[in-house]
RNA sequence: GCCAGGGUGGCCGAGCCGUUAGGCGACGGGCUGCAGACCCGUUAUACUGGGGUUCAAAUCCCUACCCUGGCUCCA
């Protein structure tokens, strides 16, 4: 299976280190709100690569974060008047909700960036250790220059927009918060340095490493996160171990409202749930999947509709093919969809392009006039179902 | 600067190597007391420029130009 790496830019045979084994890590949401779509592309695609790699006989090592410490979370439950953590455990349990709704399977294991400050400490002791990170204000930093420079996936740092509040304190540009003291009234933890928090970059490093090792085969996230955030996990993995830190990185686009990027910071989101509310998961999940991840994909009602009438129309054929119950036999026709659906998939994750197969094939099934002969049709539906995740048995979606 | 996606007839927009998509508008005709709506036909063998591959390119490759989205936090 080809695979585009970000740090390659180009698409590369997926080798893993273990023979048959996957160790994947996907960032997760800083939970806060609810998740919107965007959050659920970034799921639900990775939850395909997984079951697709999984229906290739891998063992899929999934891990997935919460970040549950964060300024954000401070601000908003001020806001609520309630515990940080209280607010975390809130959008913690509704974003399983969701999750479960979309049909994405269960991570192996969910980790949450609270549990992990030990580890965020001892990482962050072991890079002061090799004279990668200084202690400077009321922060220890970590040294990009000394560490190497940034260049894991970020070619050119010209358009690279520095955080000019922390200038002051630091020595380069482009160092960042390994750990900083807490403010008055803000959640901390004890450390060597007194009383306080975690920067962002550690938390995936200390999760990812802990329960997956120092390499991990392929680390997942919106491309939003490639630079600062991943850029810096890399940066600082390498300082650590001396190792490449990911063989395959792989980003999926935005969602694009009217034209423009979907974002939290601009209010401009659309929540998963309330898509639900009027949608089965199964639709939303067919409008995902119509892109490759890694193009953009603008949503609206109208592709919502139009996803709605694609995934009735797979419906509709996958009972046709099924009224004639399992068989052996494979028609030459159907033989050219199988190999249209699984070429597309080899092929990047395309699942625009295995989705198209499927419904230009449910339309020559659906169709009177075909005298095509659509013998073993049927498990062309079951790869739907069970690699795609969508499923075509029960409810209607015009509920 | 870097990453991604595009540039198709007056406009919008499919196709994505080999039978002039389709829609809107405009124009002509039918219907109608006039107009609208509706119906028929015409506009229309169009694919940004320049190279290349091929028997064959809008479709593949290279190159130039232009447009869009993104590059602090964010999936």
């Amino acid at each position: 299976m080809l695979i585009y790496n970000s740090r390659s830019q180009t698409k590369e045979e997926l080798i893993t280190q273990e023979p048959n084994k996957v160790r994947a890590y996907v960032c997760g949401p800083t939970v806060y709100d609810y998740c919107h779509i965007g959050h659920a592309r970034t799921y639900v695609n990775f939850d395909v690569l997984r079951r697709y790699l999984e229906a290739q006989g891998y063992e899929v090592l999934h891990v997935q974060n919460f970040t549950d410490v964060d300024d954000k979370i401070t601000m908003r439950a001020r806001e609520e008047g309630v515990e940080p953590m209280e607010l975390a455990d809130r959008f913690i349990a509704k974003c399983f909700q969701d999750i479960d709704a979309l049909n994405i399977k269960r991570a192996t294991k969910y980790t949450r960036a609270s549990e992990y400050v030990p580890k965020i400490i001892k990482i962050t002791q072991r890079l002061l250790e090799k004279g990668c990170a200084y202690r400077a204000g009321d922060a220890i930093y970590f040294d990009v220059e000394r560490a190497g420079g940034f260049g894991e996936l970020v070619k050119d740092l010209k358009g690279a927009v520095v955080d000019m509040l922390e200038a002051g304190a630091k020595r380069g540009p482009f160092d960042f918060v390994l750990w900083r003291e807490a403010r008055e009234g803000e959640e901390s933890y004890s450390s060597p340095w007194g009383m306080g928090r975690p920067g962002w970059h550690t938390e995936c490093v200390a999760m990812s490493m802990d329960n997956l090792g120092e390499v991990l085969d392929i680390h997942w996230g919106g491309r939003d996160l490639i630079y600062p955030h991943h850029e810096c996990e890399a940066l600082m993995a390498k300082a650590l171990t001396g190792k490449t830190f990911v063989r395959y990185w792989m980003h999926n686009d935005f969602i694009l409202l009217g034209g423009e990027k979907m974002s939290k910071s601009t209010g401009r989101t659309v929540l998963i749930r309330d898509v639900l509310k009027r949608h089965p998961g199964e639709v939303l999940r067919t409008l995902l999947l119509s892109k490759n991840y890694r193009e953009q994909l603008e949503f609206s009602e109208e592709e919502l509709e139009d996803s709605k009438e694609r995934y009735d129309r797979m419906r509709m054929a996958a009972r046709e093919a099924r009224r004639a119950g399992p068989t052996n036999e494979i028609s030459p026709c159907v033989k050219d969809y199988v190999d249209m659906f699984f070429g597309a998939m080899d092929d990047n994750l395309e699942t625009g392009q295995a989705l198209a197969a499927v419904e230009n094939m449910s339309l020559e099934l659906l169709s009177s006039y075909s005298e095509k002969d659509f013998a073993g049709a049927s498990r062309i539906f079951d790869a739907v179902e069970n690699i795609l995740g969508i499923k075509l048995g029960h409810s209607m979606s015009t509920q």
